[in-house]
DNA sequence: GACCCGGGGTTTTACGTATAACGTCTCTTG
DNA sequence: CAAGAGACGTTATACGTAAAACCCCGGGTC
């Protein structure tokens, strides 16, 4: 590990300035208002530049006790959705003097890998996806201050839980298919173990079932365009009443449905309706456009951020689950439309 | 900061298990052969397990001098193409007991953030990505090891650097649109100040500047399918020999190109060719699937891991670019075909 | 019987920082 | 003129860990 020559340390920026190491720290920690003089201090900052002085940071965090750091885990990095998560939290930990590092459970790095054996970082609080369901036992060994995004209110390990108002975002969907006339249903569900999707089956089922004469059928998929467009094609092809309409849990499953109906020589929307979930950049590239349900990612990541902010200060978060909002574009039209 | 009673520390350890703090490092570090009974250390693990204990990472990095963690500079999140050189790197970083921590440009955070006020976790080294620009001269502040990803290996300041062949991705798309009869480009060029975007733009003027006959159009356009969008329809409708083919430097453009062409009622690839770059799972969304040129990004984020451990072990990184592939799908067809 | 050796530990130190506690020396104020 | 009260520092300490240096004891070797 020969690194040239030793990183120069506060100590040498003393003895550069003349004066003592605590000296040092006062004027660059910014706490040496009528400690030290300004010709000194001064002179202690050129010696600092001089020498190119970086403070070390583990020994500062050792000090301090704190690292004023936080861990996001998201379950992927593939998604633009936790892309705005991250730059939402991130705005706000800046703003208060805090920095957000990432922790993508790793799709073929070897399974449940300690985040804090991978991501060496100290940290004071975490906040996690409940979609990365397998770092929250390592999660749970350590009592770090944490905020669950997306996550059972009243299971999360006592846990703070920031939401998306999630079924709202079902009702809205319902609706409008309901209102336009159809009443089969397809629903493409993500295929992940995460309590946001389990509400979103239950939502719907119970939504149609107060509505007589609906059917709905249910295809578990992988989330990717193309285990999306293998489910689909097999969920069509099945027997009993063809759906008019395919509701997905994400947009990108809306894409393999596109793709699957484009093999199988059917029209969005004339011959079956599609809806997915999210708004990504996807929704808009697709023709035709997506109807979809814009979730707000940027400020689910401030939301989460904040609580987090909250709970380190002992304070309780504020609750509330964060709006969404449905956006109709060409992807859905009435049954057997011309 | 009132975290209940605070964290147990190696010393409560060695007192619940009767031995001295150092026999606890010992035990817990593994280098007890010899040293300790097992008996003792068994005491020891089972105190450990009992008390929660989690040793505190900000005083083993101070001790040791290095925190086996490295920091990955990407441009942004949005794209499933670093999220495919994280999880490289990733892999190789796990293998050789390294973490491996994401700092991504944030847009919108701040202009040129210091990353490592950001992240706060102490680093061992950097690879970073030339597209995210502004975080360059905060690190060349640090003397830190670097591993620059797609940058001029003859300008890096001196730092190794990990390059895609993208003067034969070049090569591949023009020989390619070339051999269809194609003798009228637009180069829908991306609107990042970086070197392998510089590179994309010289090789394709160099190349068909050797073709008599062939026109050249270049038009500048953020990284987004909106951006893309608006782009291609205006140098689309400029006057002057109408393009057969476009050239785009990212899938991601590509898909906005395809929104234009559905605007100006045009069709590809019967009216237009066109071809992407990254090979996105958005590239087989698009209709007609996009012809591109597949970059592997996991191999590159291997490659620029494996570089990084060869700097900070005093070797010299192996050479050569990594290998890219084209990708022809029903984008592409001669021009003024049926 | 002097010597060394290995097992089984302990004592001590150092990493680099932030800050509490402690000195001066000079100037004001009652 | 005694007593504060700044201004301008310094000295000393602690954070939690890893590991070097040391210490003791029983047994084998010449």
């Amino acid at each position: 590990m020969a690194r040239g020559s030793t990183r120069p340390t506060s100590r040498d920026v003393a003895q550069a300035a003349g004066v003592s190491q605590a000296a040092v720290s006062l004027v660059l920690g910014d706490k040496w208002r009528g400690r030290v003089s300004e010709t000194t201090a001064e002179r202690v900052r050129q010696a600092a530049r001089d020498l190119g002085y970086r403070p070390n940071l583990a020994a500062r965090n050792l000090r301090l006790g704190h690292t004023r750091t936080v861990l996001l885990v998201v379950p992927a990095l593939t998604t633009e959705f936790f892309a705005g998560v991250y730059t939402g939290a991130a705005r706000v930990a800046a703003d208060h003097g805090f920095g957000v590092v990432l922790y993508p459970s790793p799709e073929g790095v070897g399974p449940a890998r300690d985040p804090f054996a991978s991501a060496q970082a100290a940290l004071d609080g975490v906040i996690a996806s409940s979609m990365a369901a397998d770092a929250l036992t390592a999660i749970r060994g350590d009592q770090l201050p944490l905020v669950m995004l997306d996550s059972d209110p009243s299971g999360s390990l006592g846990a703070a839980t920031v939401n998306l108002d999630i079924t709202d975002a079902v009702r809205q969907v319902t609706d409008h298919l309901l209102g336009l006339g159809h009443r089969h249903f397809l629903h493409l569900a993500a295929d992940v173990p995460s309590w946001t999707f389990e509400v979103r089956a239950r939502e719907l089922a119970a939504r149609l079932h107060a509505v007589p004469g609906t059917t709905l059928r249910t295809a578990p998929a992988p989330i990717s365009i193309d285990g999306a467009r293998q489910a689909a094609e097999a969920a069509l092809g099945a027997p009993g009443p063809r759906p008019t309409a395919v509701v997905c849990d994400d947009d990108k499953l809306a894409a393999g449905v596109y793709k699957a109906l484009r093999r199988l020589g059917l029209r969005v929307p004339d011959d079956l309706s599609v809806t997915g979930l999210d708004d990504l950049a996807l929704a808009t590239a697709l023709d035709p456009e997506l109807t979809t349900v814009r979730l707000d990612a940027e400020l689910f990541g401030e939301r989460g951020m904040h609580a987090l902010l909250a709970v380190l200060d002992d304070r309780t978060p504020d609750g509330g689950d964060i709006p969404v909002e449905l956006v109709v574009r060409g992807s859905t039209a009435p049954p057997g439309a011309p």
